[in-house]
DNA sequence: CAAAACATATACCGTACGGTATATTAACTA
DNA sequence: TAGTTAATATACCGTACGGTATATGTTTTG
């Protein structure tokens, strides 16, 4: 790896937590070059502005969730415990997730929801990549007669929606138990669906 | 009214959805100016600091949401209708809260979650309230014999996190479809728990 | 071991941010 | 209607924001 493409992955890795934390506009470039020990030059030197950061920021903090979950999955070969190790994840991981700044994709929907395009785009592909991961799962269950016929797409959709939901709710009052309690809801349907 | 309570409500009014679009760093004073017609002057008269209009403007989103859903769960006089009028609110009502920024319980939560304690202490007292009046209309509903018992904590939190998880993805997707999806399918765990 | 190419730091720019002291205007009251 | 008080506008402050031109330092390559 050459030097620059070195530095750019330390800004990526250093402000990815701050732009999570404190959103785009809240995260300045002094907060970027204290998280970092550079300077405003070789910032720019490696990237092209602030946005340009921070889409990398959020493509790295999703990674930093995602990518553990991803090969864990896949030790798994079928659907039913594919979804259940999905799940169980986050009862594992609520605590470095929380400390991160909670979850990315929530973070930045909401962050970049006015304004910053880029940002947005970045979310909306994410969203739409992790949703056809679960889609695909269940489709796999049901065609491999593991799981009952149901509407997949509706079902992936309320699995983020109160992932999402309780990452948000349980952080904010600062209790986790309100995630644990809904993953553990999740896996009760998820059973409920399963062919014995 | 005296003119200066008159001028906080103007303030109040006018910038209310730019805060809960834009969060609180990304609303200059600027913008307060701007949509009001007033000056920094006359804002700095009415209020502490942009905080406190930021705390008031968020009160005031919340209300703005609330209390039409007050209103009407008020008319009916039983638990299992109070419930489905309150899901059904967000059926009907999900153009207005998406013009006005989404929800300001969710935006709020992620944006004051780092610093800004005030605002965070408010999002934080708004939710008990929310979770308190659901919980509230459950008890009622299992000692009316109307609905079975459950557990109403958890319950509560489940309907919470499903509807803010929902409107984030709605949103962010512009998929309205993805709410009253989820909408429907809390209306049903209801109707499941419903004694007949 | 130079010279070229690359990477980082320095020093600066214009702007606009949040906030305030003071002048001006409008509203109330004797 | 004059004098007082309340509310708004004006004009300003210091700061720090995002960004850039340029100088200095570091690698790489002939």
């Amino acid at each position: 790896m050459v030097r620059s493409e070195k530095t750019r992955q330390l800004i990526i890795e250093k402000t990815a937590s701050i732009f999570n934390k404190k959103g785009y506009t809240g995260t300045y470039l002094s907060d970027l070059t204290n998280a970092t020990g550079l300077t405003k030059g070789s910032i720019y030197g490696n990237f092209k502005d602030k946005n340009e950061v921070a889409v990398e920021a959020f493509k790295y903090n999703y990674k930093f969730q995602s990518e553990q979950i991803l090969e864990i999955m896949s030790q798994e070969n079928n659907a039913f415990d594919k979804l259940l190790v999905f799940l169980n994840h986050y009862k594992t991981a609520f605590r470095p997730i929380f400390n991160n700044g909670g979850c990315a994709i929530l973070n930045t929907a909401v962050d970049a929801d006015d304004g910053n395009n880029l940002l947005k785009e970045e979310v909306i592909k994410t969203i739409h990549n992790w949703h056809q991961r679960i889609v695909t799962i269940l489709k796999e269950g049901i065609i491999q007669n593991e799981l009952e016929s149901i509407d997949v797409e509706n079902f992936s959709y309320r699995i983020i929606a109160l992932v999402e939901g309780s990452v948000m709710l349980a952080k904010t009052l600062d209790k986790p138990e309100i995630l644990l309690n809904n993953i553990d809801f999740l896996e009760t349907e998820i059973n409920q669906i399963k062919k014995s």
